[in-house]
DNA sequence: GAAAATTAACTGGTATACAAGATATATCAG
DNA sequence: CTGATATATCTTGTATACCAGTTAATTTTC
């Protein structure tokens, strides 16, 4: 995971090309000079497919790596981001690493000290309280879309990724099981035709997926989740839209049950909020 | 509007202290080279008030102007953003430019075409309409739990603010009209202490913001919305969840009537969407 | 020894320079 | 005059250098 070099265009900077434009006369220098100053682009056309073939920049893969180590705790929260180590792991400049952390600050993951630091943020609690709650009524809208639109070949893919979650469970593999937990809802998503919803609940469930991953491990709810998925899909092939949205909220209010013990348990993991005041007028 | 030059700082580049570090002895020197490298800084604290005392970086300011220009419409879909007239116009280099303009690609404001242009995003008709939907939702938990912890007071706040944009539609100050519209929607989250959803719900907001900003002035929309507030507040003091909910999505409702003739007036301000899946499975 | 003052080395924020791709304009062929 | 080619100049992406603020280690003072 760690110490992989980017080597995407010219790692080592050679210093090529450096004698070309030395070489002109100047009677057509004095021609070129004529030119107009070219106007700005234009924007890409509206109707067009808006293709915008972003070549994965460094900056990106940075960003992945990062949110990818945080969200999977692999980075605890209060662990130190130094822009200085990233630089050299990866093999490019600050400028793309720092893009990227400014990402992850946006996403709420890292919290930086203007001239001090920058360290993985803790998990707020109430952030981890309310992302229940917005995820639970995101969550009800996509899943009776869901029950309304999903087509058969739809039902059995989710059938089909239940029982890879089953088998996953079996045999203890928490990553695999993670995914294939994500695959299932966003599966729901994709068959309400949700996709900007489905992005704001993943968004949501990053915040809650760092408190999730210390509560998994603890009880044995990995088969739980699979009958409670179970119950869900069962109701929406039914095509009982309230029935699956009942099965859902049950589900998701499987993990609200004990934040304060792992609190306790692990303390320097969260943060105490500030005041709600503050956080509501801080935008303006 | 334009034109603000930030003078944070030394704007004129004063090379001072330039020449300071070579006047030292050799012996002192030697001395200092036996110090240790100091260890990387240690986190905050869990429990201290993790006060971060951000100074309001040039790019916030750069952030906040062009946002605020995009969501006015102030600055069109499709028009071109200049990072170079940018930093003319702030006095600032491109770094805090670029960072303004990449929180503004994070909200979905603008798209950048890599090595060809910046430009104002269209608005992606689907993308409003699961905005409305997501903000459906979301509003209605709030309310609800508004309705629930709301004190007298802040039923009272409510209704001065209602009164105010009342005052604001018949003086026909738009802009007044829209912050009160804001302010009553904030009021309602902050009695339901939800500030973070509330956050989603102002980045949902955002994005039917523009499409709401062509579609206002032209009927006389103005007083219904007073109406309607009057209607969810006054369930909200009657304590009565289910009619304040059903308030609020009655009035909610009245924005998505008319989607497709506002695409004939101004079709290069809206987008055709990429296909649902791509989409879906573009994160990972 | 302990506490206060000093200082050096770290940090992130900013400015600037360079590289590589994209595009509008100029040039040229028919 | 029309269409294809070429090229200059625009754009964003990246690298590097510098500044100011913060902090930990050191030194000084008592």
């Amino acid at each position: 995971m760690a110490h992989v070099i980017i080597v995407r265009g010219a790692a080592s900077t050679g210093r090529y090309g450096q004698a070309m434009a030395e070489t002109e006369t100047d009677a057509v220098s004095e021609n070129r000079m004529k030119r107009k100053p070219r106007a700005a682009n234009a924007p890409p056309a509206a109707g067009s497919g808006m293709r915008v073939r972003s070549a994965a920049k460094n900056s990106d893969i940075v960003y992945r790596d990062l949110h990818k180590a945080i969200v999977t705790m692999e980075l605890t929260p209060g662990a130190p981001v130094l822009e200085r180590k990233l630089t050299e792991q990866y093999g490019v400049s600050r400028t793309p690493v720092r893009e990227a952390v400014l990402r992850l600050v946006e996403d709420g993951l890292v919290e930086v000290a203007p001239k001090s630091g920058t360290f993985v943020a803790r998990i707020p609690l109430s952030v981890v309280r309310e992302a229940l709650v917005a995820r639970r009524a995101l969550e009800e809208v996509t899943v009776r879309a869901a029950t309304e639109l999903s087509s058969e070949s739809q039902i059995m893919q989710m059938r089909a990724i239940i029982q890879h979650q089953q088998e996953m469970a079996d045999a203890g593999d928490e990553e695999a099981f993670h995914q294939a937990d994500d695959k299932f809802h966003a599966s729901i998503a994709a068959a309400a035709r949700y996709p900007g919803i489905w992005k704001m609940i993943q968004q949501v469930r990053i915040q809650v997926e760092r408190y999730r991953r210390l509560t998994l491990p603890q009880n044995g709810r990995m088969p739980m989740v699979v009958k409670e998925h179970t119950a869900v899909l069962d109701a929406m092939a039914a095509r009982d839209a309230d029935a699956a949205v009942a099965r859902m909220n049950e589900h998701l209010d499987k993990l609200q049950l004990d934040i304060s013990i792992f609190r306790d348990l692990w303390p320097d993991y969260f943060a105490i909020d500030p005041s709600l005041d503050e956080k509501l007028f801080a935008g303006k």
